[in-house]
DNA sequence: AACTTTGGCAACCGCAAGCTC
DNA sequence: TGAGCTTGCGGTTGCCAAAGT
């Protein structure tokens, strides 16, 4: 490839800004916004790389940028938020508003990265060291688990990230929906910053509960009895009382079945983490092809990728059986004891618990006591901060 | 006061993905 | 289709000021 170095030019300055030049390049901006950077030094009279005024634009002169000190809050959603992406900053930055990811970086590296050190916590896998050090036999599934878990919350937090970028600059019907479905998700995802750790089913059970849910309400499905959330024979998904589902045989799918379930879907969790579950899927992805029918969610590439899935599901007419326990295999969960994770109840020895409770419970009471330390510490001027 | 070490952060570097022609 | 270009991202460097000796 060649491609050409950004600096090549010999001449060209690097190293600190002056204030000059940053009028300048503010100046440029303002009056003419900044095209392509590659030509903006030259137009705007600045003898530097047009990589060195983005990056000193997105950096520090953009005006939407928040400067200052890094709130509690802010250092939660950083903790919480690497735990699950790592050192993804751009997708950590996109939950901070005005913050930007190189001052994320920044900050984790000088401040959040020592913090945890000294509380004994790894910085790199969240776990207290002694546990990341005696990471045994019996816990590698359930490491593997979590990864999963990661995987997914991250595969979803970009997919919003894209979204909410895209919705800025295009203005369709179908982006508008996704951008409301995005910042409802959103929404959601705020409540990392809590100390309460959302079960990696959630988002997908959710549109899972939402497909069923609108299919009877719509009737694409009969609903025998009443309108709740049972589910008639012959299928047998049931929902359990915390309205969580629990698919015990096969059902077949046809193209209307399947658009309203790749629709409710987006509704319940954004596209992102239909996505990420067909890419999980090898067997729906092989078998992707293009239909009339449902390219009318194809406005943009991710839809339409995911709507093709749900049509092969269709075409192959694949077992949703099958579907879910590909679903309880990635997430290593079968979520019968939904609440008593979101409650932070104590697990025990005998629960029927998901296989993976073990470590979920385990990052839970994790999260509580990182944020019971920063809590106390910054009440109390401890030095541990 | 002079020197060294440490902390904080802006900026640079190189890679990769996406886009264009 | 693929070469070249643009942009975004994450790791790293280097400068400067504060703290320590």
């Amino acid at each position: 490839m060649g491609r050409s170095p950004c600096c090549e030019k010999v001449g060209l300055k690097k190293g600190p800004w002056t204030p000059e030049e940053d009028q300048k390049l503010l100046a440029y901006i303002g009056e003419h916004g900044h095209g392509s950077w590659r030509a903006l030094p030259a137009k705007a009279g600045l003898q530097r790389c047009g990589k060195s005024c983005r990056l000193r634009w997105t950096n520090y002169l953009r005006p939407d940028i928040k400067r200052g000190k890094f709130s509690l809050q802010e250092e939660q959603t950083i903790i919480q938020l690497h735990a699950l992406l790592g050192n993804r900053w751009s997708a950590i930055a996109t939950h901070l508003p005005k913050r930007t990811d190189n001052e994320i970086k920044n900050y984790w590296n000088t401040h959040l990265k020592k913090r945890l050190t000294k509380m004994g916590i790894d910085p790199v896998t969240h776990k207290p060291k002694s546990n990341a050090l005696s990471s045994g036999s019996g816990h590698s599934k359930d490491s593997a688990n979590l990864s999963h878990m990661a995987q997914w919350e991250s595969a979803r937090l970009e997919a919003e990230a894209r979204l909410v970028r895209e919705s800025k600059l295009v203005s369709n019907p179908i982006q508008q929906q996704l951008s409301s479905t995005v910042l409802a998700v959103q929404n959601i995802s705020t409540t990392l910053a809590q100390p309460v750790v959302l079960s990696p089913c959630l988002d997908v059970l959710k549109a899972w509960q939402g497909f069923w849910s609108n299919s009877t309400s719509a009737g694409i499905f009969p609903v025998a009895g009443n309108d709740d959330l049972e589910f008639p024979t012959p299928t047998t998904l049931n929902f359990s009382e915390n309205g969580f589902p629990d698919i015990q045989s096969t059902v077949e799918l046809n193209e209307n079945q399947t658009l309203e379930f790749a629709k409710s879907s987006v509704t319940a969790c954004g596209v992102g983490i239909i996505k990420e579950v067909c890419t999980q899927m090898p067997a729906l992805k092989e078998r992707l092809d293009h239909t009339t029918a449902l390219q009318e969610m194809s406005y943009s590439t991710e839809s339409a990728w995911f709507s093709e899935s749900y049509r092969a599901v269709n075409e192959n007419i694949m077992p949703l059986s099958n579907i879910m326990d590909d679903f309880k295999g990635i997430l290593g969960c079968n979520c019968d004891d939904q609440n008593s994770l979101m409650a932070g109840d104590k697990l025990e020895n005998g629960d029927k618990n998901c296989s993976g409770d073990f470590e979920e419970s385990n990052y839970k009471h994790y999260w509580n006591s990182v944020l019971n330390l920063v809590n106390a510490s910054s009440s109390s001027g401890s030095p541990v901060f």
